[in-house]
DNA sequence: GTCGCCCCTTACGTTCACGTCAACTTCACA
DNA sequence: TGTGAAGTTGACGTGAACGTAAGGGGCGAC
């Protein structure tokens, strides 16, 4: 199974980051790997919350609201109001998202077409201008 | 017409940015306001390029990788290799981007899964658990 | 036992993208 | 003629996200 307890060494190569970041995540309360002694030990759940670090990072997002994304994943709210606040700012992040996905989708085909008349550039100064 | 040209107070009032965010942005290079005397002044190209600017730091693009896209959008390249260059590095940044938008569309869709299944929850915290 | 390796904490250093402050010029206007 | 608004350069400050170096514990291999 995929719940085995892994060392911070197989999580940096696993997912391509460092010690350091992994334990300056833990510092800003977005993993809480096990202790067994001092050493710590990741298991599945952590990993999912890494995978969704990382990827928000991806977006660009801050490791802040980051840590306020994974409180909606992890079904530890049992206060009223903040489930209520976490699940607001997450309808934020969507919202970013979402506008992300339009600016991106208009960006992409923007830049093919710049891409292609580059590229018609090209060929006039190959065939000796 | 769109093609007058700005002061750098219009330019921050329109698009949001600081005269501190102008001069760092002309310091490193992706932007070449006319000098009429000691003043700035911004043209339709520099706001084209502004524009492209902010948009690439929404995807989480560094200066760096957006002073390198611009080249493309500005055919000032007479030369063969450098040319080449510049469409090399645009095709990286379009793959980027292509990817960037496969795992958009998946985030959205799972953090409205998530949103959904967090509401449930909030209505069972309320009717009284 | 001691060597090497992996892990730990503490703490200062670094890069990026600006913010902030000081001191100066230039120009419109009272 | 000053005065204030807007612009300039230059230098130092700042927050986020780590990098890096110093010093130390534990543990299997030789």
């Amino acid at each position: 199974m995929s719940d085995r307890l892994m060392t911070i060494r197989e999580m940096c190569d696993t997912y391509d980051v460092t010690p350091r970041t992994l334990r300056f995540y833990e510092s800003r309360e977005l993993l809480f790997p096990e202790r067994r002694g001092q050493h710590r030990l990741y298991d599945r759940k952590d990993r999912a919350r890494l995978t969704l670090i990382l990827r928000g990072k991806r977006f660009g997002f801050s490791l802040e609201q980051i840590r306020q994304l994974l409180e909606l994943y992890d079904p530890a709210e049992r206060n009223l109001t903040q489930a209520t606040a976490t699940i607001a700012t997450a309808r934020e992040r969507l919202a970013d998202m979402e506008r992300q996905q339009e600016e991106l989708a208009a960006a992409i085909t923007d830049l093919r077409q710049q891409i292609a008349e580059g590229e018609t550039m090209l060929k006039t100064l190959q065939s000796g201008a």
